[in-house]
RNA sequence: GGCCAGGUAGCUCAGUUGGUAGAGCAGCGGACUGAAAAUCCGCGUGUCGGUGGUUCGAUUCCGCCCCUGGCCA
């Protein structure tokens, strides 16, 4: 299926890195030189009206160059790895079907990693089993529930933190839901990408205190093109909160506090960026480790030309 | 100028009746299967303001000096 009249595997490629790599940037210069249709990999991109924080491609690029998983989801709904991955192997068909190759840009590396090692045929999140047991934890504590899945799927328990909540909770509801462990049904995995041709890079900033500067920076710039009025109009919606996955995305979370009354301004601007040199940092452990990219240092000026010409020699080479 | 309070980790602070010190936050490392910008785990990074004295031993007690804040002039 994804392969051409000829019988060759269709190219797919993929441009990860932390916030604040450049990785637009990177992707829309390459629109330029090669036929590449950009496919955003980010689980806050996909929410309609998180704009400025979130760091979205403006709408003016956005109109000229089509960007695909972008507002695809109302902030009050939650996005999901496995809705991620049947949208994402949709638009990847759609762009091989118009003869151009899909270039998948994110920072968000489960969706990644979803993609790419597949994603186990597990059931969906159930909102009911979720808030029954969220109220069992309440009563009886996270530890009681973590040892109820220790008799239910032994190998998930041993794995999971009896102190992480999410995943006790998740691993809970599939034996629920499945009637079989997780742990049991994640072993028949397989990836959606199989068939088709995949190169991958990876922007890695070496130097850490470059990209923290400049995401201090990014965070100032934000509130200055106005992302606490958008918070605030989000917040005076009236039917979000706090709980709903959108604003739990950097930034929003803590302008979210403010606005609730948590702490000043000045406060929410600091924790807003202490939480976004985290959210880099764990991307960055993601992606040192992560089997099958290419990594490259953004910060050194002369690899971003080198890349857009690689990248266009071996679409050439492909032909298209 | 006088009096008082304080000076301990990047920040806010605790503590040592004298045996070179520890929390939170920040930071760093790691994990990661339908919430992932989420969630969780691990790690203390230090001339204890400076200098002299007492002492086997001073961050701790004493003197002097420096700095910050407050009150009085």
């Amino acid at each position: 299926m994804a392969c051409d009249a000829a019988g060759e595997r269709l190219p797919v490629f993929l441009l990860a890195g932390p916030t604040g790599a450049g990785k637009s940037e990177w992707a829309a210069q390459l629109t330029e030189v090669a036929p590449v249709e950009i496919v955003s990999v980010d689980s806050a991109l996909v929410y309609r009206g998180l704009d400025i924080g979130s760091a979205k491609p403006p709408a003016a690029l956005r109109a000229r160059l089509p960007h695909h998983l972008i507002d695809v989801c109302d902030p009050t709904e939650s996005y999901s790895a496995g809705r991620f991955v049947s949208e994402a192997l949709a638009v990847i068909r759609g762009i091989h079907a118009r003869g151009q190759i899909p270039l998948l840009v994110g920072g968000t590396m489960l969706y990644f990693r979803a993609l790419l090692q597949g994603l186990a045929p597990l059931p969906e999140a159930s909102p009911a089993i979720r808030r029954e047991i969220d109220e069992r934890a309440g009563r009886e504590g996270w530890s009681a529930l973590h040892a109820e899945l220790a008799l239910r799927d032994p190998a998930a328990a041993a794995r999971i933190n009896r102190t992480d909540a999410q995943r006790i909770q998740r691993a809970l509801e599939v034996c629920y839901t499945a009637g079989r462990p997780i742990s049991e049904l994640q072993l028949r995995t397989v990836s959606a990408l199989t068939d088709m041709s995949v190169r991958a890079w990876a922007l890695i900033p070496e130097d850490r205190s470059v990209l923290h500067r400049h995401l201090e920076k990014r965070f100032h710039a934000m509130m200055e093109q106005g992302f606490l009025t958008e918070v605030r109009s989000l917040h005076q919606r009236g039917d979000l909160n706090s709980r709903h996955s959108s604003m739990r995305a950097v930034g929003y979370r803590q302008l979210w506090a403010h606005l609730s009354g948590e702490y000043g301004l000045e406060e929410a601007v600091e924790r807003g960026i202490s939480a976004t040199r985290q959210l880099a940092k764990r991307q960055l452990t993601w992606l040192r480790r992560e089997k099958g990219f290419e990594r490259l240092n953004p910060q050194q000026l002369h690899i971003h030309a080198s890349w857009i010409s690689d990248v266009a020699r071996a679409v050439r080479e492909l032909g298209l």
